[in-house]
DNA sequence: ATTATCTATAGATCTATAGATAATGC
DNA sequence: ATTATCTATAGATCTATAGATAATGC
């Protein structure tokens, strides 16, 4: 944003991405809030870090729990949509081969978005604030997703060690630990493929893992 | 606490479980820290769900800081020792069944604490303030735990679809993601014992669950 | 004398609002 | 006229300290 437009202009000049100030605020507010937290951080340190006035931040957004709100929606968002898309085209090949594909193909596209995003803003569904009733719309869609593994993981046979109710909830939360693992920088480019894999492992599939996950890449480039 | 003892009486009766004014604070604190998050929860907040006044805290912790960290230092701490006490028994029996109790028992008594603990203290591993340099001494001993998990993991034999050094770690994943199963109201008796079988079940075992759920439960009475 | 509480407050925040200012574009 | 910034500030916190007070125990 060097270039002119409507509005007095900055003082400071910024250093970050973003094609609008909007898009500087929310990009400043996803690294502060990751790594302080969305209590410690302060509008004021937002706007240093966009390089406005504190005050400034309030003509974009009204009151900083927007912020957070946009953040915490962008996250489940794709990830919501892909699995969505997945389910409903379920009904074609039911055998177990396709469905644990279906699942992992979730699980890898998930992951794979918490993983490579520029701040790990997976983290926000762990903040205490995240789960307050001013978010329940977030709340909604991550239940959503949360219902979306399970469905899948009830498609394919039982393990005998769990019930199938499990399949999915554990793929669920292999996928969601890739936020902590990538907290404390222990993530590499293989850990989403690790936990997709691992999910289908725990349903006892562990044999058909190459048809799986060749079937599961498909699915994923043919709709990512 | 009510009976009398040195110092002014309180203007409130307290209406909190602990023997003294300190443990008190720190299961007010416990409570507060895990629902609302720590910048958020005031030391006033705190005092009050006590019944006394904010600035008595200060008697009994000097900043808001030290409560975290005894409630920190607590959470860890029960699972390291138990996972030390194992480790340092792994020379004796190094067959795959009695390796995998060992690991199996660790998770199994972790996730239990986890779960069990009257809050959900395991959340405040994802606060971003226990990241803090702050909080290191903290941090160290989970990343002990965490090499802990590893270590078991490794004496299994490899999978073929993942190095062994993932076993370990992928149990250890498991395990904390009991914490955002409690947090999300899912959790069940069976949860810990689930999360220990799947640790096990990854690492290619899960025809030999029964036996090594058997030993690993020997594990836990005898030393729990 | 020691302990644990109390009252009162300093000093440092932090969010959000009011209103001025400097650019563009019709 | 509209937009996006600015300066200035109100009002509400919040942490930690200073010093008084009311109990116990030697």
């Amino acid at each position: 944003m060097t270039t002119t437009g409507p509005g007095r202009p900055r003082k400071q000049q910024p250093s970050r991405p973003g094609a609008t100030a909007r898009d500087e605020i929310l990009d400043a507010a996803a690294e502060l809030f990751t790594t302080q937290g969305y209590a410690n951080t302060s509008t004021r340190s937002i706007a240093e870090a966009v390089g406005i006035r504190q005050s400034s931040l309030y003509h974009h957004f009204s009151h900083k729990d927007d912020i957070l709100e946009v953040l915490l929606a962008g996250t489940v968002a794709g990830g919501l949509a892909f699995a969505r898309t997945v389910c409903a085209l379920g009904d074609g090949d039911r055998s177990p081969v396709a469905a644990a594909a279906r699942l992992h193909a979730v699980a890898l596209y998930d992951g794979t978005q918490l993983c490579t995003a520029r701040w790990n803003l997976g983290v926000l569904y762990n903040l205490p604030e995240a789960r307050s009733q001013r978010f329940h719309s977030f709340m909604a869609d991550r239940t959503e997703l949360r219902g979306l593994y399970q469905r899948l993981g009830a498609e394919l046979p039982a393990t005998g060690w769990a019930g199938t109710s499990q399949n999915g909830d554990l793929a669920f939360r292999l996928v969601e630990s890739l936020v902590s693992l990538r907290a404390d920088g222990l993530n590499t480019p293989e850990s989403p493929l690790q936990a997709a894999d691992a999910g289908i492992v725990l349903c006892g599939l562990a044999d058909s893992l190459a048809a799986i996950r060749a079937r599961s890449a498909e699915l994923v480039t043919s709709m990512g």
